[in-house]
DNA sequence: AGCACGCCGACT
DNA sequence: GTCGGCGTGCTC
C-alpha cells in the first residue's frame, strides 16, 4: 500500500545538515526513528524532518524502525528545534535529541530513597495584591496569544505572587504554563512556593534530578498528568502541548545561557517557542537584562512595573565605603586606625560597627565576596615567582593555607612555603577569598555562628537547603559568601548586606562587567531588610571599593535602574556592542600553540574575505584574532575571534559562511562559534 | 559521537 | 610475522 519514499532525518551525529533515508513505513515529520549510520551496522535515533523529492547521487539507506514509544513532537516543537540549530549553527540531529528523555518509559515505580522531586507541603492559598501587583496582573492577563512581557520590579515587590495569578487565569482556561528559573537547584524556596500553592500540579526538571526522575516528570508532563512545569532553561526542550503562558523569572541572569555544546540563551529561546506555540511569555527581573530593557522600550515587549516593595516596606539604605580613604594619614583617621588596628585589612571601621550593631538586636548580617578560598595567589618577594596552573593560565588560589587550587581544572597541589624557584624566599598569599572571611570572622565576632556558602562548602541541593533552614531559624549569625546567595533568597532577620570589595566585579576583561555589576549590587541589597516592620528603620547595604565614581555604584545606590541602562546603553551604542549591535565569538583551540595562532589568523583572513567579497557584509566588523583573556585553559591554548555587526540579519549567515568548509582546519585545531556570547572571556 | 581503517612500535 | 596503540576521516 504505502509506498517507499525519501526523507529528511536529522540523525543524532555531529552533521551539519539532515541525511536522506527511504522508507516505506508510514512516518510522519517529528516521529522519532532509528536510522543505520556509517559502517559497521550501527543504529542511532534520527527526528523525521519530512519527505523529499531530491535524489541524493549515493547510495541512501532505509529506515530502521519507528521509535513507537513517542508520538510525533507537535508541529511548534520541531519548528523550535529547527530554529535553534539554525539560529546557533548547531548540528540539527543533536539538538533534536534533547527533546526525549534520558530513559524508556517504566511501568513499575521503584520505591526510592531520595526526597521526592516536588515537596509535599500544606496547602497555601493566594495572597492580597497591592495595587501595582492587580495592575500588572490585568494587563498581562489580557492577552492570550503571543506578546513578550517585561515585568520590571523592584527586589520584593512580590514579582512571584503575579506568576502565581497568572498560572491561575491559565490552569482555570485548562491550558498549561511553563516557568523557567536560573539553576534552580538553587532557588529551593521558590519551588516551595509554587508546590504550597499548585500542589501535585507540579512537575520539575532541572540538573540535580537522576536519570529516572527526568524521565518520570517528562511522562508526567507528556501524558498530561501535570500542567505546571518548572525547571532549569532545558525544560524548554519538553514538549508540553496546549501551553498558555512561559516564564522567565531573573530573565538577565547569565546562567541561562548555555555555555557548552548548543549555546543558546534559555530566555531568547522561551521567546521563540512563546512564538510557535501562539502563547504569552513574561520575563521578569528587577534588573533586567539591556537587551530586554530596549526591547520595552522601544514597544517591542510590553512594559509592566512594580515601584514598591509589598506592605509598603523600604528599599535599603546603600552606603558606600571608600577604601581608600583608610589610608589617610591625618591625625584623627590615624588615631581611628589606631583603634580599629585588630581589623584585618577588607573590613573597614564603619562595616564593622554596623555588624555589631544588627547582631546585638539578635538580627543577621551576610558578607559578599565574588571569589572563594584564602587568597587568589601566592608570591615570592624575594624572586617574584608565582604559583600557576600546569594546564591553565591562572594563578592558583590558596585554601584551608594547605592547598593551592586551580579553579578551571580542578588541579591541586599541596602548598609548600620555600619557593620552589629560587629557593630562598618564603611564599606569601595576597588576595582575598571567601574562607579568609570566614577565619578572621571567627576570630572578631567570637560566641558568634559564621556559616560560608560558596562552591566549596555547598555542593548539593540538601546542603543549600540544611543552609536555609539554619538561617531560618536563627541558627546563623553572620553568612559569608559568593554569588551563590546573592540571589532569590528571603531571609527574614537578614538586615544588614556588606559587599567585602565591590571592585572584583568591575575589572574583568567584558563589555557587560558593569552590567553584572550593578545587578550584583541590586540583588544583594535585595537581600537586607525584606521583611521590616513600619516604623523600623529599612535593611543596610554596605559596599566597600576603591572606585566609588564606578557607574555601577553611583546609579544602584540610588536604585535608580531606568537611569543606569540609559547611560550604559549610550556606552553601548557609541561602541556597537549588544543589544545595540550582535556578536558573535569564534574560539579556536588546540594544544599546540603554533598551530592554533596560524588557524586564528587564517580565520580572521578569511573573514576579511567574505567581507570584500558580499557587499551585505559591509558593516560586519572583524575584531581580532587575539588571545582569549583566558589564554590557555584545561591544557589547550586559546585564541578568538569577535564578530560585530549592526545589522542583525547579516551576523548569521555570515557565521555560516565563515564555518562552511573546515578541510583547511588542521586536525587538533577545533573552531567552537558562540552566537550572542554572554560572555568574552 | 562512534566506529573502521591504517600506520607504527613491541611482543611471541 | 601480528597484536593493539591511537591519529584521521566519514556518516544518507
Amino acid at each position: 500500500m504505502s509506498s517507499t519514499q525519501l526523507w529528511k532525518v536529522a540523525a543524532d551525529a555531529p552533521l551539519p545538515e539532515a541525511l536522506t533515508y527511504s522508507s516505506d513505513l508510514p512516518l510522519q515529520r517529528g516521529q522519532l526513528v532509528t536510522v543505520p549510520l556509517g559502517r559497521g551496522g550501527r543504529k542511532v535515533h534520527g527526528l523525521i524532518l519530512g519527505p523529499t523529492q531530491e535524489v541524493p547521487d549515493f547510495e541512501v539507506k532505509a529506515v530502521d524502525s519507528i521509535v513507537e514509544e513517542y508520538a510525533p513532537l507537535p508541529e511548534p516543537y520541531v519548528k523550535w528545534l529547527e530554529w535553534l540549530a539554525q539560529y546557533y549553527l548547531h548540528p540539527v540531529g543533536q539538538v533534536v535529541q534533547s527533546a526525549f528523555p534520558p530513559l524508556r518509559k517504566t511501568e513499575k515505580q521503584r520505591a526510592s530513597k531520595r526526597p521526592p522531586v516536588i515537596p509535599q507541603l500544606e496547602a497555601d492559598s493566594a495572597l492580597n495584591l497591592t495595587d501595582e501587583q492587580q495592575t500588572c496582573f490585568e494587563s498581562i492577563a489580557k492577552f492570550s496569544s503571543f506578546s513578550t512581557h517585561l515585568l520590571f520590579g523592584v527586589t520584593g515587590s512580590g514579582k512571584t505572587e503575579v506568576y502565581l495569578r497568572l498560572l491561575d487565569k491559565v490552569l482555570s482556561e485548562g491550558k498549561r504554563g511553563i516557568v523557567l528559573v536560573p539553576e534552580i537547584s538553587l532557588t529551593p524556596q521558590l519551588i516551595q512556593r509554587f508546590a504550597r500553592r499548585f500542589g501535585d500540579k507540579i512537575a520539575a526538571l532541572h540538573s540535580q534530578l537522576t536519570d529516572r526522575e527526568r524521565t518520570n516528570q517528562w511522562w508526567d508532563i507528556v501524558e498530561g498528568r501535570k500542567s505546571i512545569l518548572i525547571g532549569a532553561r532545558s525544560a524548554l526542550f519538553c514538549p508540553i502541548d496546549n501551553l498558555g503562558l512561559i516564564i522567565v523569572d531573573e530573565e538577565h541572569e547569565p546562567s541561562f545561557k548555555q555555555d557548552e555544546k548548543l549555546k543558546y540563551n534559555g530566555r531568547d529561546a522561551a521567546v521563540m517557542l512563546g512564538k510557535q506555540m501562539n502563547c504569552p511569555v513574561v520575563l521578569g527581573s528587577a534588573t533586567p537584562s539591556l537587551e530586554t530593557w530596549k526591547n520595552a522600550v522601544e514597544g517591542k515587549y510590553h512594559l509592566h512595573r512594580l515601584t514598591r516593595r509589598v506592605a509598603n516596606r523600604a528599599l535599603p539604605d546603600i552606603e558606600v565605603i571608600d577604601l581608600r580613604k583608610l589610608k589617610s594619614d591625618d591625625e584623627e583617621k590615624q588615631k581611628a586606625i589606631t583603634k580599629y588596628s585588630h581589623l584585618p585589612f577588607w573590613l573597614s571601621p564603619d562595616l564593622y560597627e554596623r555588624m555589631h550593631q544588627v547582631l546585638d538586636r539578635g538580627d543577621q548580617a551576610a558578607l559578599f565576596l565574588n571569589r572563594r578560598g584564602i587568597a587568589q595567589m601566592v608570591v615570592c618577594p624575594a624572586c617574584g615567582h608565582t604559583r600557576e596552573c600546569p594546564n591553565c593560565d591562572i594563578s592558583l588560589t590558596l585554601h584551608a593555607h594547605s592547598h593551592l587550587i586551580c579553579h578551571y581544572c580542578d588541579y591541586h597541589e599541596n602548598f609548600k612555603t620555600k619557593c620552589p624557584d629560587c629557593k630562598e624566599g618564603q611564599l606569601e598569599a595576597i588576595g582575598l577569598g571567601t574562607e579568609l572571611l570566614e577565619t578572621d570572622l571567627t576570630r572578631l565576632f567570637p560566641g558568634k555562628k559564621i556559616a560560608r556558602a560558596d562552591r566549596d562548602e555547598i555542593q548539593s541541593r540538601a546542603d543549600l537547603e540544611d543552609l536555609i533552614a539554619n538561617m531560618e531559624s536563627g541558627d546563623i549569625d553572620i553568612l559569608v559568601g559568593t554569588q551563590m546567595i546573592a540571589k532569590g533568597l528571603d531571609f527574614p532577620k537578614l538586615k544588614l548586606v556588606g559587599l567585602v570589595l565591590a571592585d572584583v566585579g568591575f575589572n574583568l576583561p567584558d563589555f557587560r562587567a558593569t552590567e553584572r555589576s550593578f545587578q550584583l549590587i541590586t540583588q544583594m541589597s535585595g537581600r537586607s531588610g525584606r521583611h521590616v516592620k513600619d516604623g523600623e528603620s529599612p535593611g543596610l547595604v554596605i559596599i566597600q571599593t576603591f572606585n566609588t565614581e564606578h557607574d555601577s555604584i553611583t546609579f544602584a545606590k540610588n536604585h535608580d535602574f531606568e537611569g543606569f541602562a540609559t547611560h550604559e546603553l549610550e556606552i553601548r551604542s557609541a561602541l556597537n556592542y549588544p543589544p545595540m549591535g550582535r556578536l558573535v565569538s569564534f574560539r579556536i583551540q588546540g594544544t599546540k600553540l603554533g598551530q592554533v595562532e596560524e588557524t586564528a589568523r587564517l580565520l580572521a583572513r578569511r573573514a576579511q574575505a567574505l567581507k570584500t567579497q558580499f557587499p551585505q557584509y559591509g558593516s560586519i566588523e572583524v575584531l581580532g584574532p587575539a588571545e582569549a583573556p583566558l589564554s590557555k585553559l584545561r591544557g589547550q591554548f586559546r585564541y578568538h575571534l569577535l564578530i560585530k555587526t549592526t545589522q542583525p540579519a547579516a551576523a548569521n549567515p555570515f557565521s555560516r559562511q565563515l564555518l562552511g568548509d573546515q578541510d583547511w582546519v588542521p586536525s587538533g585545531v577545533k573552531i567552537l562559534i558562540d552566537i550572542d556570547p554572554m560572555s568574552l572571556l
